[in-house]
Parts: C-alpha cells; sequence; structure tokens
DNA sequence: TAGACATAGGTAAACGTTTATATTTTTATT
DNA sequence: AATAAAAATATAAACGTTTACCTATGTCTA
C-alpha cells in the first residue's frame, strides 16, 4: 500500500505539499496540485486514518453501543446513528454488548481504545455512578434509551409513562371500561413506567384496574400468548388489553383468535413501540410509536455537537413523546 | 488521556517496559510488571489503538458492507460478523453503501482508508470485474451473497436456483399442479434464479407454469398485495403460489384473504428468506430459510483466514443451500 | 575467581500523517 | 534593476506505540 512519501518521491515534491493537496489545503500551485493528485492516482493512493488520528487527535469514527443488532428495534437506532455519521464523513464503530454489564464495560473499552470521541450508548445493565463516571471521562458520551438526572443533557430518552396515559386516552375514548395488561415480568424501568402512566391515567377518570388482570410474562410473542391464556383462565371479563410491546401484543391477538374472541370485534389490542411487525400483522397493530430512528440520530448530532461547542451550554438532552398509530387492532367497544 | 510515556515516567520505567507489561510480554520482571500494572490503573491508562495500528501494520477492526441496517435482513448479516468479530477480539467497522454503485465504492474507500484488512461485502451493483479488481486490491475482502467465478474461494454464497427447486418439490409434494409464480419486478440474479429452477423442477414433473400466472412487482408487503390482486383478476386457477420473499408473501396471504380465500384451505403460499416476520404472520409462513446469519459467521472467518493463511491455498468459498421451513401456510390440495 | 549465560531493562528507530516554521521562488512596485 | 511582498514549497517535529538491538546485573560453572 503506497504512502504519502511514494507519492512525494515520485511527484518530485516534499510529503508537506502532498498532504496540503490531499486536504484540499491552500498554499500550492495550480500545476503542482495536478501533477500530485495525478501520482496519487496512479499509485492508488489512499491517506492511513490511523496515522491521521494520531497526529490530529481527533477521529473519524463515530461509536454505537447496542445488545444486538438482531433485535430490529436496536438496528434502527445504529441506523438512525449511521444517517448522522454518514453526513459528517464519519465511519460507524459498533460494539455489541449482549445484555450484561461486563459486556457493556468491555464495548465501550473498545471505543476507548479507538479513541472514539464521539459515542452513543444504549445502556440498561449499568449503574448510574458507573454512567456518570463514564461520561466525565468521555466528554462524547451520550445516553439514548435512558435518562440520568445529573447528566440529563447527555441523555436522549423516551416519556414512558406519557405513552401509558395515551394509550389510556385511547381506549377510553373508545368506551373501554374493564381493561387488562400485560407487562413485562422483568421490572426493569420501561414497563413499570408505561404500566404507571396507565393505570394513572384511567385512575384519573374513575377507572381501577383490577389486579387480577393484570400479567406479567416474558416480553416476546410466546409471553403474550401465556399471559393472555391466563387472563382468559382467570374468567375476568374485559374488553381490551395494554400490552407491554409489540411482540408480545402479536401473541395477545393470536391466543385470543385461537380462542374465539375477534380482535378488535370483540376485544381491542395495543402494543408498544412500533416495530415492523406490527405492520405486517392482520390486523394490523394499533400501537405507539416509539421514534428510535429519530432518537438515535438526535444523540449522535448531540455527541458530535459536545465537542465543537466551547462549553457545554448550547448542548441539551431531550425527552421525546410516544405516538399513538392507530390501526386495526383497537375499537370501540359495543 | 494519559499516554505510555505518562505511565513510564510515574512508575520510573522506560516505555518499552511498560509496553511490554501492556502486551503482556517476557523480559519484565515480577516486581517492576505489579508496579507498571498499579500505574496504569492509577493513570487510567487505555492504549491508543491508531498508534498501535500505525506501528504493527495490523488493524483490529473488520469491515462489513451492507446496504442498510433497518432491513432485518441486513441487520442479521451484521450481527453474523459481529459474532466472529468478539470472538477475534475485533472492532466492527460498518459501511453503509445505500443501494447504488457510488455509494458502495464509497463504503469500500472509507473501509480501506481505516486499513481495516478484513472486510465482508455484500454488493450487488458493482461489476464483476470492479469486484474482481478490488479483490486484488484487498487480500481480506469477502463477497456476501454473490458468486463471481474467478474469486469463488472469495465468495459465501447462496444455492438460490435450488431453493426454487426445493419449493417445487415442496408444492409438488401437496399435490398441487397448478401454481402462479410472484417474482420481483427488478431483474436482478436473485429473483431470476428462484424462479428458474422452480419452473425447472416443475417442468420436470411435466407441469408447465402458464405465463399469465407469473407476475412481477416491488419486492415488499404492497407490491405482493398487487400482484396477488392481478393473479386473481386474470381469471386463472391456481391452488398455490411460490414468492420471491416473505415481505411479498404477507401481502399476497392478506389479499387472499381479503378476497374470501383461506391460506392454506384453499391456497397454499411459499415465502423465501425466513425473516423475522414470517414467524408473527398469522398462518405462519412456510418458507426458505436462507441461514444469512451463518453465512456471514463464515464469510467474515473466511476473510480472517485468509490474512493468516500463508499462502491462499487453504481457503475455500462456500455454497449454502436453503432449507424448507414448514409451518402454516402450505397445505395439501383437496 | 574468571568467564559464560540468563534475565531484566533501556535506547532509538520506525509506522504515516499534519503543521508550524523556515526557505525559496515568483510577482509586483518603484 | 532592485527591493518588498506574496506565494509556493521544504524541513522537521510531533502524535503513541512496538520492537530490534544493546547494556547492565546477577548467577552458575569450572
Amino acid at each position: 500500500m503506497s504512502t504519502i512519501k511514494d507519492v512525494a518521491r515520485v511527484a518530485g515534491v516534499s510529503i508537506a505539499t502532498v498532504s496540503r493537496v490531499v486536504n484540499n489545503g491552500p498554499k500550492v500551485g495550480k500545476k503542482t496540485r495536478v501533477k500530485v493528485t495525478q501520482v496519487m492516482e496512479e499509485l492508488g493512493y489512499t491517506p492511513n486514518a490511523n496515522a491521521r488520528a494520531l497526529v490530529t487527535q481527533k477521529s473519524t469514527t463515530l461509536g454505537v453501543i447496542v445488545p444486538a443488532l438482531t433485535d430490529p428495534f436496536f438496528a434502527s437506532l445504529a441506523n438512525g446513528v449511521d444517517t448522522i455519521a454518514r453526513q459528517h464523513n464519519m465511519q460507524l464503530l459498533l460494539s455489541t454488548s449482549q445484555q450484561d454489564a461486563e459486556s457493556e464495560r468491555a464495548a465501550i473499552n473498545l471505543l476507548i481504545q479507538q479513541r472514539c470521541h464521539s459515542i452513543v450508548m444504549h445502556s440498561k445493565k449499568l449503574t448510574d455512578d458507573e454512567l456518570v463516571d463514564l461520561c466525565e471521562k468521555i466528554p462524547g458520551l451520550v445516553l439514548i434509551d435512558r435518562v440520568i438526572d445529573v447528566i440529563k443533557h447527555k441523555c436522549v430518552w423516551l416519556d414512558n409513562e406519557e405513552g401509558g396515559k395515551i394509550a389510556a386516552r385511547h381506549l377510553m375514548s373508545l368506551k373501554h371500561q374493564q381493561v387488562a395488561c400485560i407487562s413485562s415480568k422483568y421490572q426493569i424501568e420501561d414497563p413499570t413506567l408505561r404500566l404507571r402512566g396507565f393505570s394513572q391515567e384511567l385512575g384519573r377518570a374513575g377507572i381501577e384496574i383490577n389486579s387480577q388482570l393484570i400479567e406479567y410474562a416474558e416480553p416476546n410473542q410466546q409471553g403474550g400468548e401465556i399471559a393472555t391464556q391466563h387472563l382468559l383462565a382467570s374468567g375476568q371479563k374485559f374488553s381490551a388489553i395494554f400490552v407491554y410491546n409489540d411482540a408480545m401484543a402479536i401473541g395477545a391477538i393470536s391466543t385470543l383468535e385461537d380462542n374465539g374472541y375477534r380482535v378488535p370485534a370483540d376485544i381491542s389490542v395495543i402494543g408498544f413501540d412500533d416495530v415492523l411487525i406490527s405492520r405486517y400483522s392482520r390486523p394490523k397493530l394499533t400501537t405507539l410509536h416509539y421514534p428510535i430512528e429519530s432518537m438515535a440520530q438526535r444523540a449522535a448530532q448531540l455527541s458530535l455537537d459536545i465537542k465543537s461547542k466551547a462549553g457545554e451550554s448550547a448542548v441539551e438532552g431531550y425527552k421525546y413523546l410516544p405516538r399513538l398509530v392507530k390501526r386495526e387492532s383497537t375499537n370501540i367497544k359495543y
């Protein structure tokens, strides 16, 4: 692989001049520029990003940390960051964190080794304290899907509680009074907040959720099926279900139909996240749109801005609101 | 950010010694090793991957080029490469190629700048010649989902034609005689091969496909819906449809049901790819599994092997076979 | 006790750039 | 034609590592 020295030698100029040509810098005559460009072409010269990063002390990579890419939700996240990266002629450096604290730490360490100054991280396993420490060490670190008060200005998150409220309002506007909930058995923040917002809003209208109508299960399709079986077996009446996420909601619908209930004619189902499958299911799923791709773009932009802005004065974190997407799985109660 | 020099100074040794400690090298006494390790800890020292790459002339990143991450198929591809990267303590460097030749070229150039020696590339837009040239320039380049004869040993691909044959055999085993096809309107290799294999195998059993029963549409759900409407409008009879991919197949099923046909009772539908949605649809989709994640792992491994192997003698490309996944959308013809 | 080896550690060059500073060449001015 | 100013180009240091080679200090052997 030819280097700047080779180009300089062949073109009969100093490496400084070649460097100027490469960077479109000033102080180089027209003829020389042409000559050098031609030699670069001839030799197939490509500047070495490592050497550049070393001397300029800035990297051309934008880091992302997600649990895995197989989940379309995280793929969208990465895609959002990539969009911004491309706009700034930067590369995506991706680290997966496998859902455990140790891997999350390893992932971020790898990014630090690469001297990646801007990082968008989705972390659920590290403690608040550890993340605050990391933020101090890495100025360009931005947290997504999580908010920590002291470093709010470096967080981009969704208002899960408001999502629950929106779902409640939607169901109430359709005259549902007896509603069931399916939540995740992993009581991390998101499910708790969604459920809290949901029941609070219902409470404001004087509707209490029957505790027998709240089920907790694995947050996937099968979990949704099992939870729905329990709900049906309980003997309690209900005309709508608010489900923690779309995969579970699809499982719920499938079990309902297997048991002779029509969705939405007999029972309405509302999901959360608006992942790809919700558009493909039958009936198409009414759900709350989680604008993860926009959020990822904003997080990436924020991460880049932090570096350029002198003081951090201008940088601001951001709370996103989920948006109701009315499709076919909810309907007015007859 | 502290450097090796800082550590050396504080620990009172030379940078060579620190380097040896970092790399777990020999020639360093027990006491010194402990002392240096402790100072590294104290100073929060992290080696600079750029400097390392520069001097050792080898990178710790593994490149991937895919059109975009939002498509779960490509996300799985990237995930497969990531699995291998992690096994070798390497980082994923991801470049997206946006479905056009210019971006594909840009994507690979960025990876070359980063001196990424192992690259797994999914390219549909560049010509064979251009790719062969690239393979010469970048020894560690491996092509996935594509085969070019001269560089077969650097390709990992799927036998699409055989996939068509398997689908044909499956449908015939279920006694279907009158079958329709929905293909992609973009006549690149994949759809052509799948259709060819399908009709050849049918031909061997003396079944000819009525050309009025072959539709070409956008390779997404809506395309599947439109194509199916045409098929129904044609007035021709058929008891099964072989669809180019799962998204189209789901569109097809939806249109069939809207028109009063039951799947699979009245009409069987078989898709291709086995993407996530095919498990979530109702009825669950019978399809041909495209083992993209295994393929990606193998491609990544191959790319890594090329470098380590002296001659390229031992390296081999690989042709994968799709596998029939019988779910609920196909049934015997009554 | 002299010499021969290990062993532990240090010195300095190299990797491929960028960039501040120095030098040379060109152009403009009188 | 001489000088000043501007433009073009060169020189060399620096970025943070690794590593080949050299040196010093013991330790063992005869």
